[in-house]
DNA sequence: AAAATGCTTTGACTTAAGTCAAAAATAACC
DNA sequence: GGTTATTTTTGACTTAAGTCAAAGCATTTT
């Protein structure tokens, strides 16, 4: 458990938080709480009123829809020095999705009008919140581009391409979901998934095995995922 | 045509300058450039450089992402007094949608550094944007929970009690875009829209004649759009 | 007014992906 | 270490929605 200075201090590496000096850092602290969440707790509902933003200090929280049927959409899946629930935080309405913690998981928790107060006092934590949330938009108009536009083993493809990337291009790779939650991490269900996975392995495209992943081609999956 | 005077005036009614001083407006006004698009002008194409944003002073934009297959999808259709290409201006990268005027339209450009230069000048602007982007970033989030989970009749039944909200209630309204775009706008096409129509028509929901289209049975197309 | 263009509907067909269920494989737990 | 759980895969089936194409309407345009 960190103190207040302790606190203070690491905020600093909060990418929203950047060009803070000493005593605006001591402020923030301040107002923020501190929270701690065992695997699979919720830690809040779509729908219900939204008290403030969140940074994991430690752990992963997925954040998601849940369908009428009980199917479940992440819209994302955030670790540490992450943030989220900024979109309420700003509009003031309910939470658009649910969260909970897939880990263990502590979490700084920002009251909202304490927050935007701050914010008013701090603009440069107001620029760099524009930036981030602009990027979160992005990501979602990319989610609906994908959704409506490309197919399971596309979107698969696009996927593992993209985790190499963030490997550094590693052309061996291992989820780091299970696959449950990657199928619903790419709008569809693990029976699907699995064919998808089927589908590129037959074509020569990867190699699968548990959780590793091999690319052997990747010209062609870049070509499929278009 | 809007001279400077008149262009500084008229940006008071648009919300993310609510709360400027006269001067502020001006400085504003300083660094925006009139533009003007006949009726199916391409005002920008998605993955092209972004060099600012845009508010739109007269006519109708239509904002949507293309698939490789030509299938079109709108993301947007936007109108007088209504800004867009926020997210390009703040991170930086290019266009994510493409942009065509459905309509004679003029905008009101703002080149991106230099805009951002007065967001640090004037803080007001940036919480106000922050409100605006969470807006968009919640409703691109229900765009995707609307596609995960829901059929086309459900996402029309949606729509059209949407619309219907949005002329303070009224049980006979006008589609205000063509049934293709319409289709765009819902993740379909034409073809499946019109078909939804159809099904709702049969089951006594609405009536429809041409864009006109009456709600029959509100309880009942709420719960189909649940 | 006629012609041309564009929009909408309908029909027959195809297909990707969901459902349900059971077996196989992993992981978790006493 | 062996027994529960949970996840993953596979098979047979269903279905929503896309494709293609033609016909019917409606709007412009000259």
């Amino acid at each position: 458990m960190l103190n207040r200075v302790d606190l203070s201090n690491w905020l600093q590496s909060i990418v929203i938080f950047q060009g803070l000096s000493a005593e605006q850092l001591t402020n923030l602290a301040q107002i923020a709480q501190l929270q701690s969440f065992e695997k699979n707790d919720t830690i809040f509902y779509q729908g219900s009123e939204a008290t403030g933003f969140f940074v994991i200090q430690a752990g992963r929280v997925k954040v998601f829809k849940l369908g009428a049927n009980g199917k479940e959409r992440i819209l994302h899946l955030f670790k540490k020095c992450d943030y989220f629930a900024e979109v309420p935080a700003f509009d003031g309405k309910s939470f658009p999705a649910s969260a909970i913690a897939l880990a263990y998981t502590e979490l700084i928790f920002f009251p909202r009008l304490a927050f935007l107060d701050l914010l008013h006092q701090y603009p440069a934590i107001a620029i760099n919140m524009l930036k981030s949330l602009a990027h979160h938009s992005r990501k979602l108009a990319q989610m609906v581009e994908d959704i409506s536009f490309k197919d399971v083993p596309q979107r698969l493809a696009a996927y593992l391409l993209d985790l190499s990337d963030r490997e550094f291009g590693a052309n061996v790779i291992t989820l780091d979901v299970t696959k449950t939650q990657l199928a619903a991490s790419l709008g569809t269900i693990s029976a699907t998934l699995s064919r998808a996975f089927s589908r590129l392995s037959d074509q020569g495209l990867i190699t699968i095995n548990g959780l590793q992943v091999e690319l052997l081609d990747r010209d062609r999956l870049e070509d499929i995922s278009s």
